[in-house]
DNA sequence: TATGAATGAGATTTCATTCAT
DNA sequence: AATGAATGAAATCTCATTCAT
């Protein structure tokens, strides 16, 4: 890697770090270059604007969690069983991201967003994109059987990606993270697969 | 109402309109003044700064769904059918609160956080009201017996919460308001009441 | 008296208090206005604007002084002792003038200066006539025989009140009021009449 | 020295200058500015704002009449003669400074009061520091036994020192300064030395 | 590549003053 | 005479961005 490349992700580090600490409007660039001792001037040899950059690592931490997150074909599992497991992987996976890199929750949840349209409408895009690789798992388990067929796929899916962010989002504010980290996946498990009711307990027919 | 009190609710109205569109840095207060066709000196009247009466406005928000949304007792529900109405009332207030007023849904999602501490932490702490409210519902069901006893009553009523403000979130985005909303209401409820698994599907055992 | 009268002698009263706690630029119209529960409004029924308020308070201020000061005829002493005397009892009454309202001191000192220059002038020109007011006594004094003839009375003159004038401020930001009034007092007086030399010493010639 | 100490110079330079023509109020920070043909956000770069160049302007002032004046041993002196021609190179050093710079003058006494109180306060503190070096030299006078020993020492210092700042105030007003200053020396160190008493004269015993 | 001095647009905020009621 | 809502000029300060070195 040359010298130009790693000053570059240098830069994408300090700004990241300084982006997800104070937000973005009360980062200046002089904060990201003596994040790294170096003149703020020469943020400007790699991005051309303070949003620039700005977008690049939004653009980042999404492949980042795109990357981590989408491995397993959703059409793997054949058995209710297999589902459970394939989920609560993809489940772990999204966590474990959170939890090795804590400025991803701050960065993504709390400052991204009322920026500028064009960021706005990429989280929007990759939360779409998440929504649809989910669906693709509930689709393939109302397809194999296993799944109810009058599920509302997207909906569902989106629905339980928003429990999961929730869930990453509590975990990385939470004190005690290995309880919390058990208690939501018990929870969101316990959603998807079973439901709340008592088994036994009819709800009245409609 | 005396001209001072009718003032300052117009003012208010009008930085909510503007903020929910523009969000909040790219508002100016002459652009709250001018929508007025008032002087922007006349702002600083009423209120003592931006900050300010955006604090007021995301209180008035969070009152306007905590009154709107909190008004069953939570233990008024005996069985898994009566829990269901209940719960699904509760969620269609809270989604035509955001039908009733388009504005809603963006200054909360998408304008709000990342301004200041203290907002972010109101914002915080009124979601935490929430995640409680519904906690007793949860925690009702299970004492009458009717929900399972095993749930993680915190994190699944945060879950709930979440999937509902996302429901809420998309509805708001959506085209076909009404299809989505049945769409939405089906997702929730059914996971809620009983998961996606099709009946006769088991899951390995753990 | 009228009320109108009043009014404005009352509201002349607020300001000068006001102004000469907060000085000129920091005292808002409003601060003056609140100080009687007045809207601040009526001030422009009264006065011109700010400066016009603080230069009659200014103005009436210097009278004040002048009239409180200047009363005997300088040529009324004809011995050392009777000017000894006469000038003592000019200086106890601009030390019991500044006694008696605290004011007077710090808006004539540190408040009135470098607002305006009409208004310099107008102190400057105050200073001067009680310059040469003071010139009148040391002119018969130097006329009666009694004091050396070779004095600069002028400068002289302006000498004595400048000690006289800081007398007033130390007295007034004293806290032994009394003891530091009658040790100025003897400070000025032994200057004046004796100088500081033990006699028997003389000073080389020159 | 580098640019940015220049540069700094420059600004106090400037500042110096068009604060003691228009006073601390009346002068914006465009005015330094365009002084020296520059941005005015280039004094930011130097300056956190505008108090604060002042506030340094005011120690540089106070520092540069301290060294100028402050200089002879304040014991040096073993009779009258000697004080006297020590305790007029003392006034003549402080009317030079005067004389050599015009601002200094302008600034010192009309423009820095009543603006801030810490300003207050330096000045204040200033003038007590040079009233107790006056004051060494009296209570040296006094113990060398050729200064009258009932001489209340703090207040004559204060006396002397309120008498030579208004001789520098007044010479610089002057249009002749030489004369003036003759007239002044002549006017002070008579009262430190002689008082005006005609010799001969007797003051009524008290 | 690196520096940091310099620029200047732009936003917030203050408050003296006006004036309709 | 009294009110206080409304105006708008003016000033401070910030900081992204440029560019000469």
């Amino acid at each position: 890697m040359d010298i130009a490349s790693r000053r570059r992700s240098e830069i994408i580090q300090a700004a990241y770090k300084v982006f997800s600490e104070k937000g973005y409007h009360s980062t200046r660039i002089e904060d990201i270059a003596s994040e790294l001792n170096v003149a703020h001037g020469l943020f400007y040899h790699y991005f051309q604007n303070k949003l620039d950059i700005f977008s690049q690592i939004i653009d980042e931490v999404i492949i980042r969690i795109t990357n981590g997150v989408i491995t397993d074909a959703p059409d793997a599992s054949d058995t209710l069983g297999e589902y459970g497991e394939q989920i609560q992987r993809l489940g772990e996976r999204l966590l474990d991201l959170f939890r090795d890199d804590p400025h991803i929750s701050k960065i993504l949840f709390y400052e991204a967003l009322g920026i500028d349209d064009r960021i706005n409408q990429k989280i929007q895009d990759a939360f779409d994109l998440f929504g649809q690789y989910t669906g693709m798992y509930v689709k393939n388990g109302v397809e194999k059987g296993f799944l109810r067929p009058d599920i509302p796929v997207r909906e569902t899916a989106l629905a339980i990606n928003a429990m999961t962010f929730e869930a990453a989002r509590r975990i990385a504010e939470s004190k005690d993270k290995a309880r919390a980290r058990k208690q939501w996946t018990k929870a969101i498990m316990g959603l998807m697969l079973q439901g709340m009711a008592e088994p036994g307990s009819k709800p009245i027919d409609k």
